[in-house]
DNA sequence: CTGAAAGCGCTTACAG
DNA sequence: CTGAAAGCGCTTACAG
């Protein structure tokens, strides 16, 4: 333990420069661009810091250079393990370029909004990330008019004027349609999101779209709504246990639903495929666990947080986004697994 | 949305001081302590901070108030549930007083440690809660040497010189102890906690004295080693299925591991408390769901958190701390639930 | 009750 | 490559 260390009142820069018998200018750019100095500066300075332990005042240095280094993550619902995997990939680029991040939780509630927009507001964050579908505002103040860079990510913002990043939700769900197709099924079923949703009216356009193709008429589809929850899953499958002539394939549009439906159709007794194909979109990790595996659509969820946190990560420091960037759509890939398959009757025959 | 919320450069207090027709230093007062001002001043400030939204920038305050209204509580794990209900006791002092908090989770790391000391160090928080029984230190620089108040909640930190809040755990072990002596109890068994473990010590010092007035001899007491952890329950239980003579009788040092136990005796068709008492610490949810439901000491888990938040924030603020508030003792409440019943032998009978 | 002014601890053009 | 000096946006004794 060093003497200085012993002291009550934390060291300041100048305390630095006096000992390593330079200016605070110096000991500032030994610390935050060490390649402006000479070797041997930097060096004295460098001891002076290792032996005192001196870590700067973070506030003097947020309001002095206008950069907090920060990052504010907005999410509808953190408690949804479907952004675990997406934070992750945000934490990879951010760290990777020097920025810490926060967490503003929405979760529905008009306080969470009021907070986020204060937090920005007053200057805690250099950038948003918007993973939530929507510009957080409060008593007429929006985020948009805040003057800090955001990009959104996952949910896209129809109109926004920022860089997006989201999933090819529209042509996966026309995959996922065909591959039902492809088994024969022509008596299909629809379980929906919530249905202002930008992910719901995306996945439905690509299913109907698959379907028109194929010259399956859309009033020969049963629709159930939903909400993206289990319980909405559960529902759709007492409407569809409850039916005289039932569908022999369903294409949910999250997984969540899709496992629902699954654990409900199975505990009434039939088979899955064999009495119903399922198929869900999002790739879970839970979607690998049920019985049987769950064949969806998997969001690439890692790599849509790296990419949106490096757009954002360009914004924040003023390097020119393409327009090429500004909108990037990755792939979702499906996963054929073991709750699909041929259908039995090819769709021509009623079940009594 | 008002003009000035269409500005890209944040407003300053000199904004909002000119618009209200008044200096910075009313505009100030007015945000942090509005009983200094006549009302009609006070409505007029207000009225300007409501129109525009106006939010101090945070960096700017701490740095000039030398205060940041936030409070660093470190943990050593924090995805045992056992801390939640703390943190909730916590929360509820702190924001209380007006005070934010962030996690510090130790996790065992050493880079966790530099993080927690340089977070302290750079001046971002104004108090700390320490939750891990150690003063976290890096480097050879410690929490303790840079002057910032702290207080130890739920694990004590022998030999500290700042304020402690803990519980009775030596009354409530010597507790638990007699429950099961009154029991007829007289071949037990315990269950230890990591040895240099300061709530082991006190649990163990606790169970040991209450059989020494009881006049049962300690070397009649069968020890097992743990960790309190479900496994060292599961290992101690093999031993104890293992043996030839088993007590009749265990008291093991925390709930976790006394579950473990139960399980494992209960897999092995033995009864509980038919062929052996069990007897937990701490009072887990999860208690109250095994079967048979876990007798335990309940630790104060809310109050702890409560007791040593109220305490920080009078550190924090300056007001004295008496020296009875400087080391709190909660009471530990018994639960005597399903697993603890009569010695079926009186202790007296041999096993075979 | 209110204002003028100093200053918190840094960073960063601007010179040299 | 390095230093002197201005200034980030607040708060708070100090006067009045």
């Amino acid at each position: 333990v060093d003497d200085f260390a012993k002291d009550r009142r934390p060291l300041r820069i100048a305390d630095i420069a006096a000992m390593a018998g330079v200016s605070t200018a110096t000991v500032s750019r030994a610390l935050t661009s060490p390649e402006k100095l000479r070797a041997g500066t930097l060096a004295r300075v460098n001891e002076a810091v290792a032996r005192t332990g001196y870590t700067p005042n973070l506030a003097a240095r947020v309001l002095r250079a206008r950069r907090t280094m920060v990052v504010l993550v907005v999410v509808p619902d953190i408690a949804n393990p479907f952004f675990s995997d997406v934070l992750r990939g945000i934490d990879e680029s951010l760290s990777g370029a020097g920025y810490g991040w926060l967490i503003g939780n929405l979760g529905n509630s008009r306080e969470k909004a009021q907070e986020i927009v204060d937090i920005v507001q007053s200057g805690q964050v250099d950038g948003v990330l918007l993973l939530n579908g929507s510009i957080p505002e409060y008593d007429g103040r929006s985020l948009s008019s805040l003057g800090v860079p955001m990009v959104a990510v996952c949910e896209a913002i129809p109109g926004a004027d920022f860089p997006q990043v989201e999933a090819q939700n529209l042509e996966a769900a026309r995959e996922g349609a065909v591959h039902l197709l492809s088994l024969g099924h022509r008596r299909l079923a629809y379980l929906a999101g919530p249905s202002g949703n930008i992910l719901e009216q995306q996945r439905r356009a690509g299913f109907c779209e698959a379907l028109v193709a194929a010259g399956v008429a859309l009033r020969s589809v049963r629709f159930y709504p939903g909400d993206f929850t289990f319980a909405a899953g559960r529902a759709a499958a007492t409407g569809f246990l409850a039916a005289t002539v039932r569908p022999t394939a369903l294409f949910a549009a999250n997984d969540e639903m899709a496992i629902g439906f699954l654990k409900t159709v199975r505990t009434a007794g039939l088979a899955v495929p064999g009495d119903i194909s399922i198929l869900g979109f999002d790739g879970i990790a839970f979607a690998d666990f049920v019985e049987p595996t769950l064949t969806t659509l998997r969001q690439p969820r890692q790599a849509l947080g790296q990419a949106g946190a490096s757009l954002l990560v360009k914004a924040m420091t003023g390097v020119p986004v393409t327009a090429a960037e500004a909108h990037i759509r990755l792939p979702v890939p499906l996963l054929a697994r073991a709750s699909t398959g041929p259908a039995s009757d090819g769709g021509q025959h009623r079940i009594r």
